[in-house]
DNA sequence: ATGTATTATTGCAATATTGCGATGATTGAA
DNA sequence: TTCAATCATCGCAATATTGCAATAATACAT
């Protein structure tokens, strides 16, 4: 087929995998630390900091609005593009508990 | 064209959006937990477990392998799975500091 | 109303991913 | 050697992602 079997794995795990593919792109990873240092930007910024043709930034912006990583405003004629504080977290906490859990000590594989 | 555009970004996030791309597909998240949580498993324990055939469950076994996240070493007649502890803290400490790097204090967007 | 600036959407082509059956390679046992 | 067990690889079909030009939509001027 080609898509994926999502119903057999739990929530929790489909939803780290769905996290895990909102990052999987150094475009998204550069907007989002560029909204880090940046605080807030619009989507002409990101054009420029990029170098990618405007729809696909914006097709980016779109994933990561999706996510619900990021948040935007109208603002005039632009849209003022941040973080959102509490998905982050979010992410950050899910992704630090799937690490975690690991015992690194007894590790004797094999 | 189709194809990401890597040589646009830093290195250090073409390497954050690779290790997501490893995370990105709930069956490689479902490998990951059960190997933290049995240690050690061989090809066909995943096939069962995760209900995908054997073929597809070998293929993202690869790209774990791939990715560097776990190792396999010949067992006999099978081969035996674990996760590599250096390569495990890697990631984790990358995304960490991805993550942590933002003042969701004074997030006064737009 | 008309024009300009900015972003979103559409439509397409190229590439990548997912999944599986069939086949191949390797190991150990009979 | 022959056989069964186990995993990897190949080849294919279906689906998803990436990227962009062209166009649409929106907001704010004039």
């Amino acid at each position: 087929m080609g898509a994926t079997k999502t119903t057999l794995f739990t929530r929790q795990q489909n939803d780290i995998a769905n996290m895990a593919k909102a990052l999987a792109h150094p475009a998204r990873i550069a907007i989002l630390q560029y909204l880090v240092k940046k605080n807030a930007c619009v989507c002409g910024d990101l054009v420029e900091e990029l170098g990618l043709a405007q729809a696909t930034t914006s097709q980016h912006l779109k994933e990561l609005k999706n996510a619900g990583i990021i948040q935007g405003t109208i603002e005039g004629v632009s849209i003022c593009y941040c973080i959102n504080p509490a998905v982050w977290k979010q992410y950050r906490e899910l992704f630090n508990s799937f690490f975690k859990d690991v015992t690194l000590a007894g590790n004797k594989c094999c």
